[in-house]
DNA sequence: TGTACATCAGTGAACGCGCGTTCACTGATGTAC
DNA sequence: TGTACATCAGTGAACGCGCGTTCACTGATGTAC
């Protein structure tokens, strides 16, 4: 039956949103377009409605998360101390333990490569991630924010990878906890 | 038909081999029982020969691929030239562009996560990695050698990970490149 | 304002496909005598 | 040493399953008059 065209737009969303979470939470090959549907409340048949494939999904949902999550960091304040503290959040075990609500790179970097319909929208989002990281923060030296900028990224997505992968609670915890003193 | 009995082990070792690299190059999911078994030169039947499923053939695969691997870390010397040398080689073009023959942690850190059962075997091999690393190198603080190890071990994997994520050959190169010479 | 009709998002059965896994069969090897 | 037979890794067709995707159908909404 038809629907209210008000509705559509919002549908849309919706679906984006869901997609994001499970994605970051279980991975693209771990959530099926059913499950995606099921999450937003509808059947599976009017996703081609709204996408053109699962792989066009993965890219949308890419580049709207990318959106959000970088508004989260403009967001936090210019100080040394906003950005221990937004450091501290990031390795922090609510993190951890939030993939969906988390870290896009962190969640799916290593699918990427995998995924040729992803990489550009990836690569897109980690380009701004960086420069956003080298003009928000007060980094000692100009000339080396970009590349500090670099290092901070690689250590963080890096240390909660692994914190995520381990089976040893205490061991990941160590892992969040040696890489945050790491960046005092 | 019957087949020599000293084939069967060494055909054993082949599947854990082309396994090991296979899952490296494009993840868990992102290959099937019937690639590996053509790999080795068979068809896919036998594989229940040797494996009770492709689960314990994950497991099994990354027990391997550790203990060849770490062994890499041990031939290496002792000297802080060694270890400048040992950070090179692992943010190397080489390595990034060569996943199969390379890291199990970046190449597999973030599926671990979603795979129950070869969660246990990755923490065997990231604590055998972090011991490894802290004895083996020429620390400037024994007492703060492990966690040193840990920070090393995460800005190689975060670095490694997206330099290999990335659509964009400077970019990747840059971010190698800056990790690098974050850790000298 | 009321009526008749076209629209189109949502439904849910169905499609082909590749996956992990099973199994009846094959036939050279290893063993018993 | 030669013969008869049991063994069992490999073969390849077949299984059920869940996936991404398609499509004939439904029926409240929006539009034309």
């Amino acid at each position: 039956m038809r629907y209210p065209a008000s509705e559509t737009a919002e549908k849309h969303t919706r679906i984006l949103n869901e997609a994001a979470r499970l994605f970051r939470e279980r991975g693209f090959s771990g959530v099926s377009v059913s499950e995606i549907m099921k999450a937003t409340g509808l059947t599976h048949g009017p996703f081609y409605n709204h996408f053109t494939s699962k792989e066009a999904l993965m890219a949308e949902s890419l580049t709207h998360t990318s959106t959000t999550s970088l508004a989260d960091l403009e967001a936090s304040g210019q100080s040394p101390q906003a950005m221990l503290a937004y450091i501290d959040t990031y390795l922090s075990t609510d993190h951890r333990d939030a993939p969906g609500d988390g870290c896009l790179m962190a969640a799916l970097a290593s699918e990427v490569r995998h995924e040729p319909a992803v990489r550009g929208c990836f690569t897109t989002h980690l380009k701004a991630a960086i420069d956003k990281l080298t003009a928000h923060f007060p980094w000692p030296s100009k000339r080396r924010a970009r590349a500090d900028s670099i290092r901070l990224l690689s250590s963080m997505v890096g240390a909660l990878i692994l914190a995520r992968a381990v089976d040893d609670e205490a061991l990941s915890d160590e892992i969040l906890k040696e890489v945050r003193s790491g960046l005092r």
